[in-house]
RNA sequence: GCCGGCAUAGCUCAGUGGCAGAGCAACUGCCUUGUAAGCAGUAGGUCCUCGGUUCAAAUCCGAGUGCCGGCUCCA
């Protein structure tokens, strides 16, 4: 007999020989059939692996976040088996799990037909047939000479049965590397398909039904521009159906959530060959621009932030010194002035610049000469300068994306200039100032990431170690998790960063806070301290928001455009019921804009079910329909668009009634009365 | 920047070498409309741009531009 320990402490008695699945099962036939892999002494491996006395062994079973990568990277083996199957010619490279599932990077030599999309159905197909055969997933390792080991060598004959040059380079380069590092070689196998493999992989080839295949995409072996194309196939999977068909939906539900879509349907923004990635905000789309600055400066207002403008266009020479230029010059626009030849007039030629300018790809440097502009006593600290910033930055063809990624943006920028022991107290405020705004758009799922000193980095160790531990202590002090990004931080200091979770399970980063001990150094800030001495001042840089334009990007994609009252931008449809109550409906709306109301009144000569159909696509929250009855007793009759009891109709009320039904969801962060009241009678 | 795909009416798309098309939207008229699409008619095109092949190009070929999916995760 052994005796393992388990995690909770308690030690089981087994038979000699016995393994993950032996003790699963001695435990429970439930956990006998929900484990997946178990980690033994802290590494992870197969349930068939013999256990040894004195083993500290956990059983990872389905429930565990590290299963699920398990399960993923089985099925890119499974994948590449089909593949194999289907386009013998392909070659194998690597395949592992990724965030939402796995792919497998394959080479296709010259002239073979490559993977398509098309291809994924009886790709699927075969994973499916794989599947059902419920072969085991079995470890080889290579414990001798690998020139004398015959599942190694069998693995090179199948490897290279159809390759060119008899052999696989890529899995050799991976065979090379394992065996220069003096690591040992390991293959997995399941019925005729072998694998150079660390493994661990789930029991057998069964618990891979529910698999599906996503996209195909380029890419190059070891991400390297100057070697092989590669094709690397994207898949994913679940242990339940129910799950890959939930994780299907979501996709799905993005697609249809498209902020670029929903942006042109609902005429907020548009994109031109003109300017590209250069967004052009319509009528309704500055609309929910202005509110979100109008709803920022309210917060800026009130914690006593000041805002300045800073010119768009600065000296290169300013680019230099903040060091810009020498980090950030491909990602800059610079100016090139044009001059008419005097002699004739219709050339054109360069004029040749002493101080040629650049477009600002950040705030901070105009921040800190505004800073400079007049001596500073730290008196006035905290001083927080904030800015919404527009600023230009250049991206490489290809990356552009809609509102989430383009080339000119609006940051609601602002530094905050104080002593190294207010610190603390700054990105304390900071941290629930941030989570306060982002409630406000019912994103409260909010994940916080502190990145260290990186080792390309400038200041001194004492300095790092007091602003790292004020960034913990602020952390910690209010109770936050967070994950730490070792060496992740930026070369003047450690940062903040705070990832928000849609309702579609999307994780973006929007807000970050930065602490700068360089900026202030090479631009020689000073304050006078309280004993007369002239210190110079710790920078925070931060952005709530990131950039307008992609958090608008992202809240029409949190609301499927379905905009809560005070970010819509028609707030209010009036529909009449005919032309002969035209003139009641103008009364309406003319009573409803005093009130600050963004109405639209329809004149349009069609039916009442049209316009109230267009009205549900351009999602606008209430529509009034007016007609005799309404006009002979001074009412209106009211549609909310967030109410689903009786198809939204609430019936009929006066004016005066309305508005005060709406005055709180007007607010930031206000909710429906309509639905508030409903959710109370439900309740 | 690199790989792959796409570009036809305002929008969504059909047309694959031989007359430029549909639905929706727009406009006009009729209907006087009561809670998610009334009826009829009219108009709308540099088939992305440039070059090439061909008797003939939206269609085939090349280049450019823009858009879309990726290009960080190293068995």
């Amino acid at each position: 007999m052994i005796s393992v320990s388990l995690p909770d402490g308690s030690v089981r008695e087994l038979p000699e020989g016995s393994n993950g699945f032996d003790l699963a099962g001695d435990i429970s036939p439930s956990l006998k059939k929900a484990s997946v892999i178990a980690e033994i002494n802290g590494r992870q491996a197969d349930l068939s692996r013999p256990l040894q006395g004195g083993d500290q062994v956990r059983l990872i079973t389905k429930r565990d976040p590290e299963a699920l990568e398990v399960l993923r990277h089985s099925a890119a083996h499974l994948m590449a088996d089909a593949i194999l199957r289907l386009f013998p010619k392909a070659q194998l490279t690597i395949g592992p799990p990724v965030e939402d599932g796995f792919y497998y990077d394959l080479y296709f030599p010259e002239g073979s037909d490559s993977v398509t999309p098309d291809d994924f159905g009886r790709i699927e197909q075969e994973m499916q047939r794989i599947a059902k055969e419920k072969h085991r997933f079995q470890r080889h390792d290579v414990d001798g000479e690998p020139a004398t080991d015959e599942v190694f060598q069998r693995y090179r004959a199948i490897d290279g049965k159809d390759a060119s040059g008899g052999l696989n380079k890529f899995k050799q380069e991976l065979v090379d590397g394992i065996l220069e590092r003096g690591e040992g070689l390991s293959f997995y196998r399941h019925g005729d398909f072998v694998d150079l493999c660390r493994g661990p992989h789930v029991p057998d080839t069964g618990w891979l039904k529910n698999v599906k295949l996503t996209h195909v995409s380029g890419a190059y072996w070891r991400a390297d521009a100057s070697r092989e194309q590669l094709v690397r196939v994207y898949g994913t999977a679940f242990f339940s159906k129910e799950e890959l068909d939930e994780h299907l939906r979501l996709i799905e539900e993005a697609k249809k959530r498209d902020h670029r879509v929903l942006g042109e349907q609902l005429d907020l923004f548009s994109f031109h060959d003109e300017a590209p990635g250069f967004p052009f905000f319509h009528r309704k789309g500055t609309i929910v621009f202005n509110e979100l600055v109008d709803f920022m400066r309210s917060l800026l207002r009130r914690d006593g932030y000041e805002e300045v403008r800073c010119p768009q266009i600065l000296s290169e020479e300013l680019w230099h010194r903040s060091g810009h230029y020498d980090n950030y010059l491909e990602n800059m626009f610079f100016t090139k002035l044009k001059l008419r030849s005097e002699k004739n007039p219709d050339e054109v030629v360069d004029v040749s610049e002493e101080r040629p300018m650049a477009v600002k790809p950040m705030n901070c440097p105009g921040h800190l000469l505004i800073y400079s502009e007049r001596p500073r006593s730290h008196n006035e600290f905290p001083l927080r300068i904030g800015e919404m910033g527009l600023v230009h930055r250049r991206e490489m063809s290809g990356v552009r994306h809609g509102l989430f990624r383009v080339q000119a943006f609006t940051q609601d920028d602002a530094h905050h200039f104080c002593t190294p022991d207010q610190i603390e107290a700054e990105i304390q405020f900071l941290i629930d100032f941030f989570k306060e705004v982002y409630a406000v758009f019912g994103l409260d799922d909010v994940r916080i990431e502190l990145s260290t000193r990186p080792e390309k980095s400038i200041g001194s160790d004492e300095v790092w170690e007091e602003a790292e531990a004020a960034l913990r202590r602020a952390l910690d002090g209010k109770g936050i998790d967070y994950v730490v990004n070792e060496g992740d931080g930026a070369f003047y200091g450690p940062k903040i960063d705070f990832h928000i979770r849609d309702v579609l399970k999307r994780s973006w980063q929007c807000g970050t806070i930065q602490l700068d001990f360089s900026m202030p150094e090479r631009f020689g800030l000073k304050y006078v301290a309280a004993d007369g001495e002239r210190y110079t001042p710790v920078m925070i840089h931060r952005a709530c928001y990131g950039s307008l334009e992609r958090f608008m990007g992202i809240i029409i994609e949190n609301y499927a455009a379905r905009f809560p009252l005070w970010l819509a931008p028609e707030q209010v449809q009036i529909v009449p019921v005919s032309d002969r109550f035209f003139d009641y409906a103008r009364k309406v709306g003319a009573e409803l804009r005093a009130a600050g109301l963004r109405v639209h009144v329809d004149l349009r000569d069609d039916r009442v079910g049209y316009k109230i159909r267009q009205a549900s696509l351009q999602k606008v929250p209430y529509v009034i329909v007016v007609g005799e009855k309404e006009q002979d007793a001074g009412t209106i009759n009211l549609r909310a668009r967030d109410v689903e009891a009786n198809n939204g109709e609430i019936g009929e009320m006066t004016v005066a009634e309305l508005l005060a039904k709406v005055e709180g969801e007007r607010r930031p962060g206000g909710v429906s009365a309509f639905v508030e009241a409903r959710a109370v009678e439900v309740g």
